[in-house]
DNA sequence: ATCTTTGTTCGGTATATTACGAACAAGGAG
DNA sequence: CTCCTTGTTCGTAATATACCGAACAAAGAT
């Protein structure tokens, strides 16, 4: 019996997300958003201190990283976790800090 | 009854931690010490295909986050876990997925 | 006192991150 | 069509990260 998945792949998607959420604004992002179905992007540019592009520089490295994702409702952009990713991510951070 | 800590001070600490977390490297050192009392450094660099320098350099961001301690056991360096730091990531991880 | 082992620190380089404002798209409103 | 709103992309700059090999420091071994 072996691993679906290799520890190294697992460890690197970890690294992966970790590297995403290790930003105060990104960190923030994903509580809002974990804890409301979605959001706009103008909602969250009201509530932080930073630059539109700024914001759009984080939200496109989550997007990356794969911890949420945008749907166009136009002339807005809908922000969402990407669900099945966090679960992900929740499970790879509990097999590490909970073995 | 109020918070002990302010959301924004949590939140700050729980990216220092992620991000201290975001490299291959570094969650591999915190997965072996997680899962043992301690090790030496040189256990690590015997398997790890990167430079000692490069290393050491991990080993000291990872302590500067407060995830590990180094104790000096001449002529090497025993890393543990710093574990009341270590617990507290694992409580803001879960505050923050978990909600 | 010299050698050896173990790690850190230094110097250097390449790439990535964070941030901003200005310019640019996309699409609804008038 | 022209204006307005919403966000992204571009250009730029400052700082941080990641990596290496060489030099250095500390302390036990010979």
């Amino acid at each position: 019996m072996e691993h679906p998945e290799s520890e190294q792949l697992k460890q690197d998607k970890l690294a992966r997300y970790a590297k995403a959420m290790g930003h105060p604004v990104r960190l923030y992002v994903l509580k809002v958003l974990s804890r409301q179905s979605c959001c706009y992007s103008g909602d969250l540019s009201d509530e932080l201190p930073i630059a539109k592009s700024t914001l759009s520089q984080h939200l496109k490295e989550l997007k990356d990283a794969g911890l949420i994702q945008g749907e166009i409702e136009a002339p807005k952009i809908k922000y969402c976790l990407n669900r099945a990713n966090w679960e992900e991510a929740k499970s790879l951070f509990k097999s590490l800090m909970e073995p």
